[in-house]
DNA sequence: AATGAATGAGTTTTCATTCAT
DNA sequence: AATGAATGAAAACTCATTCAT
């Protein structure tokens, strides 16, 4: 029988995530002060450490959240795509969309994820277990389909997207670069898929 | 008369930053603490002072020379080269290679160069330079060799073979995947040449 | 639901301020520490913050209340008095008494707050216009009643009367010279007033 | 058998000194560095040490030369003069003039040697010795010639001139007052001449 | 005699976290 | 359940002083 509702618990929890979400995106994560969180929170300092066990726990559902609408709905939509390169291009596109769009997170993902391996949780693993998982069916569809040259990596494939991705939304996002999104996305969605398809193919015709 | 010798400077010099690098490597720059750096260093901490301006000089000293290492050399080996895809085989490979080599300087180098425009020294313009008007004679020479495309994107070539490539180093370092290097590299070559050079050429042949 | 009572805060307040006077007093404003405050007043140097922006901000506060202190009173009893000699003897009175009460502060008073612009805030500057407005008072009635001299001039005379009387207060607690309050403020106020009275009179009488 | 000669060993002791005085003028005791001071004399920090106890020892000199200036040349001066209203002005104006032209020090003198007792040296109280005779001998003369009413308080007369003269000239150098000194100098003379000389004078005129 | 590299104690200030209320 | 006052352990940086050269 708790003392209050299981919905003011989770409006609780998700406003001080939200917040954290915020300042966190502003300042990073050493930047970030919990009392600045608390304050847009609107709660109490002290309440914080009900619903996280530390600034660090706080942190990494941060990026989990992250992740997840990252990876929102993109499945559907791909496999509603035929051609490997269409796949690939909305996959691409997608990412570059999705990073562009929310900066502040994309910047704390950068910093603070890839620096340690400690954010590695459960959930973002299932995430990770997830994306390799579409990009095995779109390699082996593609495979299939004849559409692939019988040295694609997969696995080599995948992080060298999701690394010219990660970059160029970074060059764009940080100003250093001024990236179309759209045309960027077809650009390197062209690249990959003319390296990835043309050469000794899968099965060789007869 | 100096109270010791330029030998003995120097070497005390190399000596805060060598210790630097590896706490840097292993905490960050937040992270980091004057205090343990000039404990692996073997002075005291007054001494940092002297010859770095603060925290943050040290840090700039550090990933230049990080840099510098990582740009050695390459132009010769490059231009020595004679088609596009051996040219982009060496900048590939040697981007992989110098980046798996030093682990820690190159999570370092993620966090916190990309994170920060400050660390932006005139130094590292210089060498942002230098690799620009490399990969623009690659592309230059490519072009005029009828071995690109006619919409070959050169920055976007540039940096999306950066991200990956970063990106790759970084899975290979973190113990995430297991990456053959040289393997990485020709594949890594191959799919970007043929993307690049598949197509719509240049200049028509008759 | 306040976590500690006003009371209490009001309490700590206090108490942090009433071991920083001490601590300045004995030490001046760059040789207390604010460990040592933090010691004295029985709380962790983390709370001192909480309390007051910084050291300077502690600073400002106690010569406030000294300020304060100082000033309180004064007026009524000056203007009730009918002559300008026991309205200046009063003035001189208090002023001996009142910097002779407080060693300490009297003395962090003289170095800290002549030392530096930077300390005189809106309530200073008020206690001073305060004054002065007090002073001015005391010579227009003194001129109107015949009791000044043609040049007696007010802000000298308001200077020369401070400074000898904080010098003299000085004096008499740092032990280097034996002060017998009252009758130094009889004699110095004889002093003055006959200076300032004889010789040619603002109005010459008929 | 000195390894220097006693002229350079002078003149390194002045270039101290000298570079002292200008630093703690300018930044303060604790604001001053022995580094700041050392590069401006010329020499090297330990170079300091050999010369001089230590810091605080260093400022004790500085104030000592301060004074020993201060004092320079008054005795002849007063003693030529006659009246004691003239010898009262060329104390007065003397004083004025001295403090208000080299600021700096006047600054430091009185935020250091008023603030601790530790600057008392043996040649410090010697001139306070000096400068009280001088005083003794002007009163003496000024009641022996029946210049000077029957209470006339030597020691009060002398502090309370000199806190008079003192925070006038600080007033005029920190800029809050417009002080014009040699005006000053007659219109403080005036009022302590006829304060000390109108009354039931020593001796009583048959 | 002179140097200046080296020290290390000391400074103010911040802030995640705890716990009495 | 919620608060926010209180803590105390850091942190980066400074500088008077020493001492090997």
């Amino acid at each position: 029988m708790p003392v209050i509702s299981a919905e003011r618990l989770r409006e609780r929890y998700n406003s001080i995530l939200d917040a954290a979400s915020v300042v966190f995106a502003e300042s990073g994560f050493e930047g970030a002060s919990t009392a600045e969180i608390a304050r847009r929170a609107g709660v109490s300092e002290g309440l914080i450490y009900r619903y996280f066990r530390n600034k660090r726990d706080l942190l990494q559902k941060v990026l989990e959240l992250f992740s997840e609408r990252f990876a929102e709905d993109r499945e559907a939509e791909v496999l509603a795509a035929e051609t490997f390169a269409e796949r690939l291009h909305i996959m691409i596109s997608h990412g570059l969309h999705s990073l562009a769009h929310d900066s502040g997170l994309t910047r704390l993902y950068i910093s603070e994820v890839r620096a340690s391996t400690e954010l590695q949780t459960d959930k973002a693993r299932a995430m990770t277990r997830r994306s390799r998982r579409l990009w095995s069916q779109i390699f082996a569809d593609g495979r299939a389909a004849g559409e692939l040259v019988a040295d694609a990596d997969e696995a080599l494939t995948r992080e060298a997207v999701w690394g010219a991705i990660e970059h160029l939304a970074w060059m764009h996002l940080s100003g250093r670069m001024r990236v179309n999104l759209d045309q960027t996305a077809q650009s390197l969605t062209r690249v990959f898929a003319t390296g990835l398809s043309v050469g000794r193919t899968e099965a060789a015709p007869p």
